[in-house]
RNA sequence: GCCGCGUUCGUCUAACGGUUAGGACGCCAGGUUUUCAUCCUGGUAAUAGGGGUUCGAUUCCCCUACGUGGUACCA
């Protein structure tokens, strides 16, 4: 079998698009890459969804961020467009009556409040959600119980009806998951799910079996909620007559919620305080924002359910396209954990060179207001990379280099304050107008003149720190004072 | 309720049927840095329970428990 490997991710832009979706596209299209393969877009829009302004576009712009870009999609175009579920809407029926002149479906005119009524009907403690299956299709109004003669008049006269699939009884479904190996359902258990539906645009189920079969899709990934509904599919595929064109499927664990129970949804990212969202979607800040990475949250994604086997954590974009493997991805759901996200952050900002982290550092300070030469900002940079955790940590971290710090702990500085002090300080600018401005040289000079004056060490550096910072944090205070020059540094001295 | 899928430290995870059950995050302790962070060293902590199969089960099988998903004219 040599089969072109074409890959498809389909999001529903209902919601955006959150970090379980971009999971999914990024193993997608990691397999499709790995293969030779073509990752493609198609966007699984429907009467609904179609109208959330923007979504096509953030989804675009969310996998673009992550370095994920397909080869066919709504924006590029391709060999079997559409690409969009919504401009395909005409196709869907057709399939759809085949399976009913096939056998394989059947018209449904059942209303709402007689399906309420059906289930109230049949529900018990041992059946509390009863189906719409063969055990009740019979009692229902449907092209099954009513003659064809009604049938014919019931469509001429446009009456509200959906396309039901008729499920076989007594036949075990099986498949194979990429994933989760064979898996074999009972058909007894299943029920007639709505193809087409009132308005005529198609379920999931209908849509994606016609799409992947018109885009010639070979391979699937999804998350594991669509599991149960696979049989179906696989049924669709065999009735529209396509049963050996029928993709691989990998469902895929889901990401859930930190602390416990479900699966991460939309909604869990600000009542636990962090974001579930590539880039920002409404009012949601998304992890670009917040200061990620991009790099970083790909490895943290791609580390949520996937490893190559050894002891090894960090993979580029480059090493996953040659490392991953599908056989590798875990079974069970994963709790999601903000704390290793920001590690990842952490990390990747440190192994950086400056001359790459720059460009990302630059427009957190322009929004500061913070602005140098790129060679010095490359030079204080250098000196706090450690310590950036966020990308917005920068401004913070670098602010004082470039201006006098707003804000200074004169209350402690005032506590320990002595004569002594006044004198330290105004020796010290006089010693260091004739000092070779190093930071090696002006420790040397700073230890010397402490011991002639016979003061602490320890009690004339914390203040020194803190005049120049404005508290308690920052890197190695000659490095500090060497960056700032002579003049700065004596403008930062106060006296009391 | 029924059906599917799953179950190794608190979390993410590794371990051809033979390991003192490994790594990482977190946390704790010590060291470096006369600040804080980084960094280094060490510590903490797990095979859900019960039955099999086997010379030997984290690993294979069964049962139970628990978790999770589905049970829509939502995806």
């Amino acid at each position: 079998m040599n089969q072109e490997i074409r890959v498809r991710f389909a999001p529903s832009p209902t919601g955006g698009l959150h970090i379980g979706g971009v999971r999914t596209a990024l193993f997608s299209y990691l397999f499709a890459k790995k293969n030779n393969g073509t990752f493609i877009l198609r966007i699984e829009d429907t009467d609904q969804t179609r109208f959330v302004k923007g979504a096509e576009d953030y989804i675009v712009e969310s996998l673009k961020w992550c370095g994920i870009e397909a080869e066919e999609s709504p924006q590029n175009g391709g060999p079997y467009a559409p690409y969009r579920q919504s401009e395909r809407k005409a196709d869907y029926r057709k399939y759809a009556e085949k399976l009913v002149e096939n056998g394989f479906a059947y018209y449904a005119f059942d209303t709402t409040d007689e399906l309420t009524t059906m289930r109230e009907e049949f529900k018990s403690t041992d059946n509390p959600s009863p189906q719409y299956d063969k055990s009740t299709r019979n009692k229902m109004k449907n092209s099954l119980t009513i003659s064809e003669a009604e049938t014919k008049e019931l469509l001429d006269k446009n009456t509200p009806h959906v396309i039901r699939i008729k499920v076989p009884a007594d036949e075990q479904i099986k498949f194979t998951d990429i994933i989760r190996g064979d898996i074999e359902n009972d058909s007894n258990l299943l029920d007639d799910k709505v193809l087409l539906k009132a308005d005529g645009m198609p379920t999931y189920h209908l849509a994606v079996v016609v799409d992947d079969y018109l885009m010639k899709i070979s391979h699937v990934f999804r998350g594991e909620e669509w599991l149960p509904s696979a049989p179906i599919h696989v049924l669709l595929w065999r009735y529209l007559g396509w049963e050996n064109l029928a993709p691989a499927w990998a469902h895929l664990p889901l990401i859930l919620k930190p602390d416990g129970n479900g699966k991460l949804s939309k909604r869990d990212g600000e009542r636990l305080g962090f974001p579930v969202f590539p880039i920002a979607w409404q009012d949601n800040i998304g992890f670009r924002e917040l200061g990620f990475l991009p790099e970083a949250f790909v490895n943290m994604l791609a580390a949520l359910g996937w490893n190559d086997g050894t002891d090894e954590e960090f993979f580029s974009m480059k090493d996953l396209l040659e490392k991953f493997d599908v056989k590798r991805i875990n079974k069970a759901g994963a709790k999601f954990n903000f704390e290793k996200a920001l590690w990842f952050n952490a990390e990747y900002i440190k192994k950086m060179s400056v001359d790459e982290l720059l460009p990302f550092i630059k427009p957190e300070l322009k929004k500061a207001n913070l602005g140098a030469p790129d060679e010095e900002l490359k030079k204080v940079l250098a000196l706090v990379q450690d310590r950036i955790n966020l990308l917005p940590d920068a401004v913070a971290e670098m602010e004082y280099f470039f201006r006098k710090p707003a804000e200074v702990d004169t209350e402690f500085l005032q506590s320990k304050w002595s004569d002594q002090h006044n004198d330290f300080y105004k020796s010290l600018i006089e010693k260091w107008q004739n000092t070779n401005w190093f930071k090696e040289d002006l420790e040397n000079s700073f230890k010397e003149l402490a011991a002639e004056k016979d003061v602490k060490l320890g009690a004339v550096m914390l203040p020194f720190r803190i005049m120049l910072v404005g508290g308690k944090f920052g890197p190695n205070v000659f490095s500090i004072a060497e960056q700032l020059g002579l003049a700065e540094v004596s403008q930062r001295i106060v006296y009391f």
